[in-house]
DNA sequence: GCGACGATGGCACGCGGTGTCATCGTCTGA
DNA sequence: TCAGACGATGACACCGCGTGCCATCGTCGC
């Protein structure tokens, strides 16, 4: 410990994080091993799975933090009122992120966007994300009188995927700017339905 | 092979789906080893993997059949009409089933829907659909002077999604019947838009 | 009867993820 | 100042998934 204590400013977490994302998109995901971004990072084999639980963990940002911010706004949601309005607003209102951080996060979400694993995992670490709002909005529509147990579960499940669809479309463009406007447009096309010109009617198919 | 030839007149992939389906069920999903239901089929342990790429990939049937299914179904699509419309018919007669294979899909369909890596091995499987949906969205929407990336990604993402959350209402619900009805009370919510009381407004967001 | 060929399975390897234990620095109380 | 507690670390061993390689065997055509 005696060089070297200066660089642990950064914390080891972040030391990890930063060597994932560099090496990641320098030689891809699949053809980095956990052993050789230990390395890079300074740490023991061990220790990197001491601060992330899978490799691709070490993509994806602080969650645990954004579910319960997620879970407050709802909370905090006025009783009356669309429950899928509230869900989109509440997602829109967990995914504000600043300036400085817009890049990292552009940086992250090519690579969610870009490589299977991840999105598959990214698939696992929404599922609370779905549930939540799933929960939610089971609740209020039955608080409505209205509202089914299919509903309940396409407002999670859809609404996040919008998230997804956002985030992957301000990444195609570029990324520089503040995502959110990308996820409310994506928000607003599963709010409003896909069917061009807007609400065209429910009974669109058949 | 002196015994146990007739056994074999159900196919070596049959039998190796049946065996894990059964397993699965039985014991979770990660609770048996690939060595264990290699055991069970009554195959080696590499034979497994010739048949199925990936230990969740016995759950999946034959999804290349759909795709090509699928592929075909939107390229039979009228040129004219709504591209959100067509890709959700599409995906109601990809999956038309019958009757006798309710039950298993049903197996296979809850399975899926309660164990997390088998979720996440979904993202993985759909996103073939998600890209060929996509891009008809996107080719159809241009031809027709409207449309954006974001909304073609939209239209395949939340049209894939709403496959799921059918399936998954379908599933709860017993999973004796057709699903497609399910499906398409899905697949009318993302077309005409989550917001309650029918199209309310593409606006509803602040 | 003899190669060709496809299906099979054994073997070894790399990698992800986990449990266990030893080590070391720091912090605290005597 | 020293002893012990505690958290962070890392070394090691282990299991399970997935893959490449090669030997085997049954079948088919010649």
């Amino acid at each position: 410990m005696s060089s070297g204590w200066d660089d642990r400013i950064k914390s080891t977490r972040t030391r990890i994080e930063a060597a994932c994302l560099e090496t990641f998109e320098a030689r891809g995901f699949d053809q980095v091993s956990v052993e050789e971004l230990a390395i890079i990072a300074g740490v023991g084999r061990r220790t990197f799975f001491r601060y992330f639980p899978a490799k691709a963990d070490a993509v994806f940002g602080e969650l645990d933090d954004q579910l319960a911010r997620f879970r407050a706004e709802l909370a905090d949601a006025p009783a009356g009122g669309d429950p899928a309005v509230h869900v989109a607003a509440a997602l829109l209102c967990v995914n504000s992120y600043r300036n400085e951080e817009f890049a990292t996060l552009a940086r992250r979400m090519e690579l969610i966007a870009r490589v299977p694993a991840l999105q598959a995992h990214a698939a696992r670490r929404f599922s609370s994300f779905r549930q939540v709002a799933s929960d939610f909005a089971r609740q209020r529509a039955a608080a409505l009188g209205t509202g089914s147990a299919l509903y309940a579960a396409a407002v999670g499940t859809l609404s996040v995927a919008a998230v997804e669809v956002g985030y992957d479309a301000w990444v195609a463009d570029g990324g520089a700017s503040d995502p959110r406007p990308y996820l409310r447009a994506a928000l607003d096309l599963v709010l409003g339905g896909l069917v061009l010109g807007g609400p065209g009617g429910v009974r669109a198919l058949g």
